[in-house]
DNA sequence: CCAAAAGTGTTTGTCCTACACCCATGT
DNA sequence: ACATGGGTGTAGGACAAACACTTTTGG
């Protein structure tokens, strides 16, 4: 191959922040590495983009090779350049961050040949690189971006609860939400659809599910509609 | 060097959309190509990557050399890897736009070897590589950022009149503006500050000069304030 | 004195906030 | 029957939108 120019190349890498909500807490997904350097800490999955694929693609086929996820909303969040932030050689990574809905199989997801597992957003270990830095770029971005934009239904299953709804806002957005307020608002916007399903096997009056319609968001956007909590 | 991996790697660019604003119109800093491919056509300004420089350094660097800009605002927009966007061979680059006050030097800001001059964005040339894709998505990411951060004010000269201001959010958000309504919205947020000078030469009643108090800024965001027009 | 833009107040409606109680269900 | 969370209405205040005239200055 003929190179367009005669100085080094960096590395080009991809890294993803994979976000996921239980009953509690924001959890990350973290990969436990096999090689140096930090070898058996903590770090984002990830790895080299290859010359015949675009960055988009780097990033899902790392996620199905290091934790398995697959089909999930991802979105690119910034490309990370400090010239050490490998100490092997010049690396540059295109950050990515992803949402998914943990349902029931929280806690532990390993896969094959790696150790893959969620960690809490407030008590993370030590990750190898710059890691910390992406994950609280990622973090930020995600608290930015959840109050103008439906990507917080990513983090819940296809039929939920307004309290798991509102949960959601609250754990992202760290802070309280009035419940009356709340519902108010989300049921006026029409975006969000009523089921004739209920919650189930709860110990109380089981709360009305819902979904939301993305069909109709699109229409309402068409015509300069703006999501917001 | 070693590397560490034996995969062909990307070559690495920045390309860099600078906005201007005049009395009428947004403009884009264009450079023309002495190079093919596209050669005699328009393109943004940027270029490759070096092993021991930072993107933002490097984003700085090409606009210095191609475009005489230095010490202007700099923000790091998103990162184009399309397997096919350059034709010569794979090449990915990180984007960034830059916000700069035309003041009176509008029109031609050509220098050195290269011809650079302004192009209003709404009647542009047809663009090299995928940089109109570029521009858009720098456009589109200045109309929604200008409206929570104070950004604009980077394209206004120091010292501005109120009606400057307005016309510039008027010219970015592509929609007219109350007078009455905006000045009482901007005052009210005590981040932009009367100065004691008055605008000269003009045919009629001589507007007062704000500035942007940066300072305060600062202050109020810290105590949880939100700028939003 | 005329042209051109600067500068200013009030009213109206909408939306956000704060707040407390009854309802349905499972055990 | 009781514990647990589900579900609802209203009043007050703040803010956004709509709207027209007077003032200043230069030519």
């Amino acid at each position: 191959m003929t190179h367009l120019y005669e100085f080094a190349r960096p590395a080009l890498t991809v890294d993803i922040v994979v976000f996921g909500l239980d009953e509690e807490d924001l959890q990350v997904m973290l990969i436990q590495r096999d090689l140096a350097p930090f070898e058996g800490g903590w770090a984002l999955p990830g790895g080299f983009v290859r010359v015949d694929e675009t960055l988009d693609d780097a990033a899902r086929r790392e996620l199905v090779e290091e934790t398995g996820l697959k089909d999930i909303y991802l979105e690119q969040l910034y490309t990370f350049g400090a010239v050490e932030r490998d100490p092997r050689e010049r690396v540059v990574t295109v950050a990515y961050y992803a949402l998914v809905n943990l349902e029931g199989h929280h806690v532990q997801a390993s896969t094959d040949a790696r150790n893959a597992a969620w960690f809490p957003v407030s008590d993370l270990p030590e990750l190898a690189f710059d890691h910390q830095a992406i994950l609280d770029a990622a973090h930020e971005r995600l608290r930015g971006k959840v109050r103008y934009q439906p990507i917080g239904f990513e983090l819940l299953p296809e039929r939920f609860t307004l309290r798991q709804l509102q949960h959601m806002y609250e754990v992202i957005l760290d802070r309280e939400l009035d419940k009356r307020n709340f519902r108010k608002k989300v049921l006026a916007m029409e975006i969000v659809k009523e089921t004739k399903e209920i919650e189930k096997d709860v110990a109380h009056r089981a709360a009305r599910l819902y979904r939301f319609d993305k069909r109709t968001y699109d229409r309402l956007t068409k015509q300069g509609f703006n999501f917001e909590i």
